[in-house]
DNA sequence: ATTCATAACATCGTATGCGATATTATCGTG
DNA sequence: CACGATAATATCGCATACGATGTTATGAAT
């Protein structure tokens, strides 16, 4: 029986392992505000946009409420923004920033910088690299639904 | 203040979605064979070499031994794998996949020819794409080791 | 040979992810 | 208006990830 392929040659593993890789860099840059990656990502597009739903943030981020809602909870906990019941909609929970969940933005600047210079990347390569994985994601996802 | 960049300009973003987005696919085409994408590709690497030390798999997965111990006491509850000490070193534990466990090597075509199928690139981008996401996470690790 | 540093795994606690299920609110239809 | 269907979150269980710590085995140096 021919050898079995070494991880390393699957598009998949690289795609799996460089995630991972991504992650363990922020841990490190993170260490200092007390957030995770996952946390970080939700206030990143909390700082782009502001009082949403879960639902909202679910999409964004393509989670699960079963993941974000516990997760919301712990950055409420930190006092870095509050859920509350929408008004219109009683289903509807709206996440809006605190002051200090605003203020916090402040500190994004040099965590991306230190996450480009780890990537250590041409400016060009940086975006034709995320189109084509943007365009493989959007192929994984449409094949995931069916 | 400028509106923070939607996640999906992120480099970081992409990489770590599209992972996902593979796990799910892999989800659906693993279900039958009652595998995780994690375990499959532990056992992928078993194909590759069987018989190593639970620290030379960390090293092919780059995972610690704190995640992989548990998930190789589950594919050793499940029959395909053994974990047995090392009789020349006795702190390594040595794992080799069973009978039944080099038979499910079987159905990894299947599995990956499903994926690639979801993934729906080129061949030849395939190659490019997975060569350049290992060189971004070399160049990622490199820097969080540091 | 004894002892101390190191290596290789294992264990524990915390934080994701996600499928399955439960809960509450809104909507559509008769 | 009643009522079943659907929508939006929440809860629960299981399986990763990983830092911190513990345990046992090997190696090195006296």
């Amino acid at each position: 029986m021919a050898a079995f392929p070494p991880l390393d040659d699957f598009l998949c593993f690289a795609v799996h392992s460089t995630g991972f890789a991504f992650n363990r860099v922020y841990r490190k840059l993170l260490a200092r505000l007390g957030l995770t990656y996952p946390q970080f990502l939700v206030m990143a597009a909390l700082w782009g946009e502001n009082g949403v739903a879960v639902g909202t943030l679910g999409e964004k981020l393509a989670l699960d409420t079963s993941t974000l809602t516990p997760l919301l909870k712990r950055l409420e906990a930190m006092g870095l923004l509050v859920r509350a019941r929408s008004a219109e909609d009683e289903r509807r929970v709206i996440v809006t920033l605190t002051g200090k969940g605003a203020a916090l933005r402040a500190e994004a600047g040099a965590i991306m910088a230190g996450v480009f210079a780890a990537a250590d990347l041409a400016p060009q390569d940086f975006q034709r690299l995320t189109r084509e994985i943007q365009a493989l994601r959007r192929n994984l996802e449409k094949a995931a639904q069916i």
